[in-house]
DNA sequence: ATGAGGGTTCCAGTCAGGGGAAGGTCAAGG
DNA sequence: CCTTGACCTTCCCCTGACTGGAACCCTCAT
């Protein structure tokens, strides 16, 4: 297979496909013209990336997954925990983002939002809250 | 004032002071040694910007936010319309994250995470759910 | 032979700064 | 007067995970 075709099979750009070679997560041959050569094996590794990348794994992250998930005596332990650490970061940055949530809105109800210039929003960020 | 009493007032590191110079979001006068010389409109600024951030704008909104503010003949309609969709945007993260926090916590729920080789999360990610 | 549609490499840019080097400035202490 | 240490300056490279684009090569059909 070419990188188009894997491309399009594995729903990543090709671009990414060419990142994930340099960085090492991927090992194609190549053809007597130069082109990537792809194995279906490759092809699944880079379905296994793109699944892992959705569920927001780091690159790094994700290299070890994919050890780990190579290594057919690993520890299910190992795995879980990875992902649990990977859980809480998420959990971190929900949280984060909902107290951005909660604030902000809490200042645009305030809001009027019409032509006049008073706006409890600029007042915050001035500090004069 | 030098940078370093702006930094500790303000809160903002030197370097992302000097960043904020570089981008134009601040001009603070020099002083006859080539150091930066802040007036205590500059530190309000700052302060402003540092708000503005921590509510997760982009460094483009607070360009935006800070013209607003400081033009006295403003809409708040402006202003609200912003941050309503800053607020969209969050919810959208949000709402990405919480999905990817429900798919990864029911897979680390599935998984035994022991000795054991077999791992449901390796599973999913390998395509074989 | 030429054009379209693949492929290749390499360089630069994104966002919002952080790290660190090389060097100038200032006040206090010996 | 010299030095030490804390501060300041500019400059350039680094981050993560790609994305865009230039310049060029390969293959096949017209």
């Amino acid at each position: 297979m070419n990188i188009g075709d894997v491309s399009s099979r594995s729903g990543l750009p090709a671009k990414t496909i060419r990142y994930y070679e340099d960085i090492g997560l991927i090992k194609p041959h190549r053809s007597a013209n130069g082109y990537r050569c792809f194995a279906e094996t490759d092809l699944h590794k880079l379905a296994f990336l793109g699944r892992a990348r959705a569920l927001g794994f780091t690159i790094e992250d994700c290299r070890t997954l994919m050890a780990l998930y190579e290594d057919e005596s690993r520890a299910s332990a190992d795995v879980k925990q990875l992902a649990q650490e990977h859980l809480a970061k998420i959990e971190e940055k929900i949280a984060d983002l909902q107290a951005m949530h909660d604030t902000l809105g809490e200042l645009v109800n305030c809001c009027a939002g019409d032509s006049r210039p008073d706006c409890p929003i600029l007042k915050d960020l001035s500090g004069e809250g």
